[in-house]
DNA sequence: TGCGTGATATTCT
DNA sequence: GAATATCACGCAG
């Protein structure tokens, strides 16, 4: 794959809930020692910064922590969460407005021997990326890449690998996982996957 | 279905 | 400073 296939600063620019669908169908990748362990982004969610009681920067909170999702677009924002798990989130919109996409689920397309050996946990294919957790074990990512541009990095980036968006029939919105104390927030149709496709994280 | 696990934000002294 | 409540989850069972 040519380097000419990766995503520009342009492209994440945008809107939380665009950038969201766009990524949809696009290869997350993760370069190691000129190795590469990539996947299709099919599940994502959008965090909708200052005004969404479930994002991390809600009310204007800006932490350490959180501080990659306050830069410019096109950045990692890496989390560690509930002790042991790792959530990769792709900054979206410009400096100081603090808007980002987790990716939830990737479909493995490449360097699945790398995936298995890191994620003995996972009896078929299926379950090495069908999860925001999982995906970050299987492609070894940590608090490392934390703030990582991936406009320039050669660690981890996204490849262009659809070159129109997912027509909407294709694309499912649901509530976001696992944010019950959101209030009114947590009903918000801000989960976008892939329509029947097997490796999300649930139907 | 219920834990484990530890960093972080928040709330005290 | 220190205590504590919380948490964008995964796995065993």
């Amino acid at each position: 794959m040519s380097a000419d296939a990766r995503l520009t600063r342009r492209f994440f620019q945008r809107d939380p809930v665009t950038l969201a669908k766009a990524l949809l169908g696009q290869r997350l990748v993760r370069a190691d020692d000129g190795r590469r362990v990539a996947g299709l982004i099919v599940e994502v969610e959008a965090y909708l910064g200052e005004r969404d009681a479930a994002a991390h920067t809600f009310g204007g909170r800006r932490t350490k922590r959180n501080q990659a999702m306050w830069g410019p677009a096109g950045h990692a924002y890496v989390y560690f969460t509930y002790g042991m798990h790792h959530c990769v989130n792709i900054v979206a919109q410009r400096e100081d407005v603090p808007e980002a996409v987790l990716i939830r689920a990737l479909e493995p397309t490449e360097g699945l021997g790398v995936m298995r050996a890191r994620r003995a946990a996972a009896r078929r294919d299926r379950d090495l990326c069908s999860g925001p957790a999982k995906l970050t074990q299987a492609l070894g990512i940590d608090l490392g890449l934390n703030g990582e541009d991936l406009v320039g990095s050669t660690r981890l980036f996204i490849e262009r690998a659809r070159a129109r968006r997912v027509p909407e029939a294709g694309v499912v919105a649901s509530p976001r996982i696992g944010v019950d104390y959101a209030g009114g927030w947590a009903a918000e149709p801000l989960r976008f996957h892939l329509r029947d496709h097997p490796h999300v994280s649930r139907p």
